[in-house]
DNA sequence: CGCCATCTTGAGGTCTATCAATTTCAGTGG
DNA sequence: CCACTGAAATTGATAGACCTCAAGATGGCG
């Protein structure tokens, strides 16, 4: 068990937590796990399941149609939390997959709503969280919707660039052709004509799973991205201090089962 | 200003509300305004934007691409509330418009946040409703990116009633084709083309406004549709009474600017 | 009755899926 | 070092879904 684990670090540079909010945080995160790719964390109509906060390496959530049909809904990297959206629903929507190995650290919903209750800063960085999650979602609307493969691709790479958070062009992209088209609703031969028009373009460039983005700033015009939705505004979020004199105790035992 | 307001009802039918709780709640819908058909309740890149809390009408988010491709992101309905998700970023996504005339609560971000400061119980109930409304975005990517323009219709529909909510299977469809294709990510020439398909397949019946669904078991099959998603589980919902010991006395006066 | 928005219907074109063949490439074993 | 192998990527041809443009039909409303 690590005392600075990936959430306590990822929440507290957006808002200075306090220590008491790092410990209720850092339970969250102590048991971690090491599941293979393609391991399946969790099935579909799965009741009470289990969150996770992943730690290292890539997951996904994906939706499948009786015919068979694919759609991945979310594409997870380290420090999020997995599972925030299926809280207040009694079966999980989503089957949860590792997309490379990983390590996760499964935890149950009743210990999110535990953090929840006991403290309001935390309370409201995590709404804030789930609130983001919200508007990355209502992204992919919008680019599933009203968007063709290019401009799809364009701004899917851009997104995926964006939440590595370096500074290179260079992403690697730990996965297959078959999944950024489940991701983006379109077929893998689709995504690798897409590709080759990007290239053809002069806006990327790739050799094998590394992509190279020639052009940021084209690229981002060309598949109308604008990295808005992807951070949290710290200025809303509260510091931790003040607030924990209004919790005090621990209230564990009030949950009910 | 009424004492037993749509967000209250709602929540509390959820999980019984505490006496405090209802007046915390009742305060996010204090001050309601009557907006004609049509209006923009909050436009793009609005900073600090308001929310709304829906009384009466019809309303959605909308968001637009520089060349004028229009996605309609949430359709909303009495009760609910509106640009939660934008709770934790700078400037909001969308554009939020009245599709009817429509009776809304404008409050602030931090009377918001103030909430979920001041009461464990509305924290995980709020979390839970976010959370719900993420999981009715993740089935509309699935729609969008994975089904036909009949397959999506039909779901909608169903999603549609199922959130009326009365028995019937006579929808009051209060706003035209575009609006829908808009939401679907399609053309209202295809819209009514589906339409059209629909009521070929003896599913489907529409006079004006009015649209009849004469096999829901039919169309849900021929859609793919399943209610799971939109129900928020009241099991997990604490009661408010045990909790609302930890949250002693009002701390407005502690929320930062 | 006429006006206007909305819906419907048709024809042609574009985008994307499907099916299938070929190439590339990393890994494996000789 | 090189052939073999299987997964992934590319490429071509064809079909279907959906869009666009445009012309009528419908229907509420003054």
């Amino acid at each position: 068990m690590s005392d600075e684990s990936c959430i306590v670090e990822r929440l507290d540079s957006i808002a200075e937590l306090s220590e008491a909010d790092r410990k209720l945080l850092s339970e969250l995160e102590r048991d971690a796990q090491v599941y293979p790719a393609g391991a399946i964390l969790r099935s579909v109509d799965q009741f009470n399941a289990p969150l996770y906060t992943l730690r290292s390496g890539w997951a996904c959530s994906i939706r499948l149609l009786p015919d068979g049909r694919r759609q991945i809904l979310e594409i997870f990297r380290g420090s999020q939390i997995m599972g925030l959206n299926e809280v207040g629903l009694e079966q999980a929507q989503t089957e949860l997959v590792a997309l490379t190995e990983i390590e996760a650290c499964p935890f149950p919903q009743k210990a999110l709503l535990q953090v929840l209750a006991q403290s309001a800063s935390l309370a409201s960085l995590l709404f804030m969280t789930i609130a983001r999650d919200n508007a990355v979602l209502q992204e992919r609307i919008m680019n599933i919707g009203k968007k063709n493969g290019v401009e799809r691709l364009a701004h899917f790479l851009l997104e995926l660039k964006s939440r590595i958070g370096c500074d290179t062009n260079e992403i690697d992209v730990p996965f297959n052709q078959t999944v950024i088209g489940d991701a983006l609703g379109m077929t893998s031969v689709h995504v690798s004509r897409s590709l080759a028009q990007l290239r053809k373009l002069g806006l990327l460039d790739t050799s094998g799973k590394v992509f190279r983005i020639l052009d940021p700033a084209a690229l981002a015009d060309f598949g109308s991205f604008c990295p808005k939705y992807l951070s949290i505004r710290s200025d809303q979020a509260v510091s931790t201090a003040q607030w924990n004199v209004f919790r005090p105790g621990p209230t564990t035992q009030k949950v009910p089962a």
